[in-house]
DNA sequence: ATGGCCAATATGATTGGA
């Protein structure tokens, strides 16, 4: 079983890009971000072609959310719980069949929150508050989870080539990483760093400023895993190559490996 | 040289991204 998490930066501008990734990584589950169209909008033909369902959550112009699956959903939930008056798109929970049971996924799409000093930062501070709340109760489910999408956190100084140059910035500020923490402690596992504690690994590249060329990067898309989902995980990847084709998005995918229903790769 | 981009919008300037 393979998951994958892509924050796309506009789904139709990445549509070839999207297919030829898929065709090469073959994931059964994947978490888009950012697919900035409405659901009428979605191109959904191109990813049913491919044997995906699709479970699409977009508004005009900005955030905009999707799960891509190769097995069936048993349930779809949109918006994350906790505030009626949220109505950005940026979150999609799913429960999906597998032959060994339940497998639950939410593709994220954690608020930017700059600058710190607005209600932008407010916003994304308590929408953290609000993903913690709703990860402690389904934890409490005992079930294989996994939380994958766009958290706009560096975790750590090791995860940014130049951590000096976010101090001040709401993806590194003291409080939006102990949120990020609280997080974590609730029982998460963070996928890339289950399997490696180097420094240098990154999913974000800036277009400006020469970022990619200078290795300028950071690492905000994350996998978290529930402890029945992270019993089994055997591998992880960071796709950095699709930084380099051509018109690319400025994030590139995360996918994992777990050794549940497993499925003939080619 | 310490800046350089990209996407969407009743679009040609503004907003959001990170």
């Amino acid at each position: 079983m393979r998951i994958a998490t892509w924050n796309v930066n506009s789904i139709k501008q990445r549509l070839d890009s999207a297919l030829t990734w898929l065709a090469e990584r073959k994931p059964d589950i994947v978490c888009l971000q950012e697919t900035k169209c409405v659901d009428d909008a979605f191109p959904r033909e191109a990813f049913e072609s491919l044997g995906y369902n699709l479970a699409v959550h977009g508004q005009k112009t900005f955030n905009g959310v999707a799960l891509l699956s190769k097995f069936p959903f048993d349930e779809v939930s949109k918006g994350l719980p906790g505030d009626h008056t949220d109505d950005h798109a940026r979150f999609i929970e799913a429960v999906i069949s597998t032959a060994t049971g339940a497998l639950r996924v939410a593709t994220i799409y954690l608020p930017n929150g700059n600058p710190p000093e607005t209600e932008k930062y407010s916003y994304k501070i308590g929408w953290m508050k609000r993903l913690s709340s709703y990860a402690q109760n389904r934890l409490s489910l005992g079930e294989p989870l996994i939380l994958a999408g766009d958290f706009n956190v560096i975790p750590e100084a090791a995860d940014a080539r130049n951590p000096q140059s976010w101090v001040g910035d709401a993806l590194f500020l003291p409080q939006t990483r102990a949120e990020f923490r609280t997080l974590i402690n609730l029982g998460l596992t963070d996928a890339v760093r289950a399997t490696t504690d180097d420094a240098g690994l990154y999913t974000f590249w800036d277009y400006q400023a020469g970022a990619w060329q200078k290795n300028n990067g950071i690492r905000i898309d994350h996998m978290l895993l529930s402890p029945q989902a992270a019993d089994r995980l055997t591998d992880v990847g960071i796709d950095r190559q699709v930084r380099t084709w051509e018109k690319p998005s400025d994030h590139v995918p995360v996918w994992l490996d777990l050794a549940i229903d497993e499925v003939e790769r080619t």
